[in-house]
DNA sequence: ACTGTCTTTCAGCAATTTCTGAAATTACAG
DNA sequence: CTGTAATTTCAGAAATTGCTGAAAGACAGT
């Protein structure tokens, strides 16, 4: 079973920036494959599309489940698991973005804060607090901002996004007259 | 040369964190090192303190460099080169940002692009276009809030940022007198 | 309980990435 | 120039990660 030329270019191409995602070629290919079939696809199928052994795809089916990023349906009389990306591409991005903040952000956040507590050694412990505190403090507004925008519906956050930084003209003008109150603690 | 516990636990962590960040643990130590140091520190400082080989440290000082997450600096009376990281915070995250838009993003737009030149073969290839298609505009639509939000200087953007979502009620009402231009073209 | 189909696990081989020490190169003071 | 200190390069060792086939597990139909 063959791609067209199309696709597995397509396909290669998310096998190569899987490793700068922070995947594995194979299942930047299973998962590249998944997105732009028409129907879901089985195991089977998709270790005779991209050469890949039957193991391997179970493997990087299981990952991608793992990420939630993939979706197991069945057919009617067929007992395989069939797979498919989900429809909606706003909620794969939504996904996606969550589980990096969860990989990426989370545990140094936890770790932060647990050193905060450590009491200082000398001045060398003390200007590390003061570094890792304003770290801290950064990320807390970026993951803030990211919960607030997780929250909305993807109509508005397309609206927002759209908006882009035409909203700093609103700001300026409605901030004279409504007091913004985080705007003040938070700005640093 | 060695680092206290609290330093020593915030170097192990960003190593650690190092290949979820698509950097490698040596130069996830050395950023860190770095970061919370009072004053610059050589090469040779370095590898003492996080005993790795010389080269080692040279190779990760090089890839900082490219990242240009690092800046070198020159001591009176001494050739050796000294290396900090940039005093300010969101320098780092802005130079970040664009670092991992430019290894992680734009590839993959500048591939979807392409490939939506080909000319399809079947009906399976009119389908993966849709789909190629659809996920390089919700790209493109993010590329270009990000390009939007890069222009702000610091100080407005941490203002945007601590508003959140509280900015929806802003545009809620806004929106009804003054017209959004590119709000009706690319909402989906 | 047996059979056939599909899926998962895992030991070990393969490939890739990281790290080191030695050698080469560069930088510059005298 | 020459000598010395600093840095970089690079071949190959070490470590890690990816991949495979074989075997075990799961389960529907009989």
């Amino acid at each position: 079973m063959h791609l067209s030329t199309l696709q597995q270019e397509f396909v290669l191409h998310f096998g190569e920036m899987g490793s700068r995602w922070g995947i594995n070629r194979t299942v930047g290919q299973i998962y590249a494959l998944l997105f732009m079939s028409e129907r879901p696809l089985n195991a089977e199928e998709i270790s005779e599309k991209l050469s890949f052994s039957r193991s391997n795809v179970s493997m990087g089916l299981k990952e991608l489940q793992s990420w939630d990023l993939v979706r197991l349906r069945h057919m009617p009389d067929d007992r395989r698991d069939y797979f498919t990306t989900p429809d909606d591409l706003w909620q794969i991005v939504r996904t996606l973005v969550a589980e990096r903040k969860k990989r990426e952000i989370d545990p140094t956040l936890t770790k932060l804060r647990e050193l905060q507590l450590q009491v200082p050694n000398d001045e060398a412990d003390v200007h590390a607090h003061a570094k890792m505190r304003e770290l801290r403090e950064l990320i807390e507004l970026l993951t803030g901002w990211y919960d607030d925008m997780q929250r909305l519906k993807t109509e508005r956050l397309v609206q927002l996004l759209a908006i882009g930084s035409k909203l700093q003209k609103f700001v300026d003008n409605a901030s004279q007259i409504v007091p913004l109150t985080r705007q003040s603690k938070e700005a640093c």
